[in-house]
DNA sequence: GTCATCATGTAAGCCGTTACATGATTGC
DNA sequence: GCAATCATGTAACGGCTTACATGATGAC
């Protein structure tokens, strides 16, 4: 799931550790407060396996500095980035480290992405906000996975407790997940929906 | 929250570690699926710990058979308990260990039931499970937590990301989970009702 | 007597956390 | 030159899972 939301992060644009934190926690921030602890282990993993390398600093400051003008220390990137060119920096040297995705790490988003497994509401979550670099095709997949998914969840829950011999706040519970999940199957069955229109459109304006 | 569950179930009744998981995944199984892996240890840090301990095998057999009839091999039970209490077992042999819990682990579930704790909603969902063993002004400071968590997580749902520059999924993502959230807050607001109606009353009668 | 089920337990590992340690840059 | 913040990393631990090992009971 980490590696799956950094190689996302990445796929549009070279990252640093730090950036890369700031951002799980705020974009995806509301469904993922990762640590320190599990980032950087998960980089070096990620970059051992050739998914991801180390970005040429002077492109990352650049198109960091781009995209997101106000993550101050514009200059100082250049400059450590300069140095780093001309072979200036000395070898131990702590500062940042970007990383962009490789074809391999390409490779492994979209099989992570489609994967078939068995994730929590997270995982779908996640999975859906990198759905604009999947085909229609493959949404489509994910989607039906996730209503299937839902379905049964929403049959436990109502097969799992008859509703007498539960206490009120119990029967409550289990009412409110009843109509919580029915509502994320609607939710789930308006997208699936909007994609089959557009790729009738798609279709059609073909 | 293991422990909570533990020590919950077992206020209502001495019961085993296979029926506990079984009821893990049943009653509350909804939103619990617990492996022995995890069940056993933690039985036994309770016991280690006096909250717990091993019932005398009869009564536990004979309140099992009563709330649970098709729970079968009672008179298995009824026998492997005689011979206990005769002292005719082997010392290592392997047959069920109903478990009780002690007065401190009475006051241990109180403890955790109404812990400060950032719990997510899983913790909450147990929690409300077991609301009839709390009195009415525990109750309500508990669902007042509930709400002031969920309403911090709205305002980082709406605020976190801007509606513009997310894409349409990341946008829809965004506003069903702002739905859902705010489902759940008028949620809350009816069990706050119906507690503090529920205390007038007692009020009133008494 | 053997198979399904009930029942208890251990070992290894996964995936994350918190707490700690350290260094670099910037602004004042 | 010093504090705040940016930035990277390690160590220890937590809670849970899966896979494994073992034994007892009841049904046939």
């Amino acid at each position: 799931m980490l590696e799956l939301a950094i190689l996302g992060l990445l796929t549009d644009q070279p990252l640093h550790g730090y950036e890369l934190k700031k951002r799980l926690g705020e974009s995806l921030g509301v469904l993922w407060g990762v640590s320190y602890g599990s980032l950087y282990p998960a980089l070096r993993r990620l970059e051992k396996s050739r998914a991801i390398e180390e970005a040429d600093p002077m492109e990352a400051a650049i198109s960091s500095g781009a995209a997101v003008p106000s993550t101050g220390s514009l200059s100082g990137d250049l400059a450590v980035a300069r140095n780093r060119l001309h072979g200036l920096a000395a070898p131990g040297r702590r500062t940042r480290k970007a990383y962009r995705i490789t074809p391999k790490g390409t490779a492994l988003f979209e099989r992570l992405l489609t994967e078939d497994t068995v994730d929590d509401d997270r995982g779908f979550a996640l999975r859906l906000s990198f759905f604009r670099h999947l085909s229609v095709g493959d949404r489509l997949v994910l989607l039906e996975r996730r209503r299937s998914e839902l379905s049964v969840r929403l049959d436990k829950t109502r097969r799992g407790s008859a509703p007498a011999g539960l206490d009120r706040y119990t029967r409550s519970l289990v009412e409110h997940r009843t109509r919580s999940i029915a509502h994320d199957l609607e939710w789930v069955d308006e997208l699936t929906a909007a994609e089959k229109s557009s790729a009738h459109e798609e279709g059609a304006t073909a």
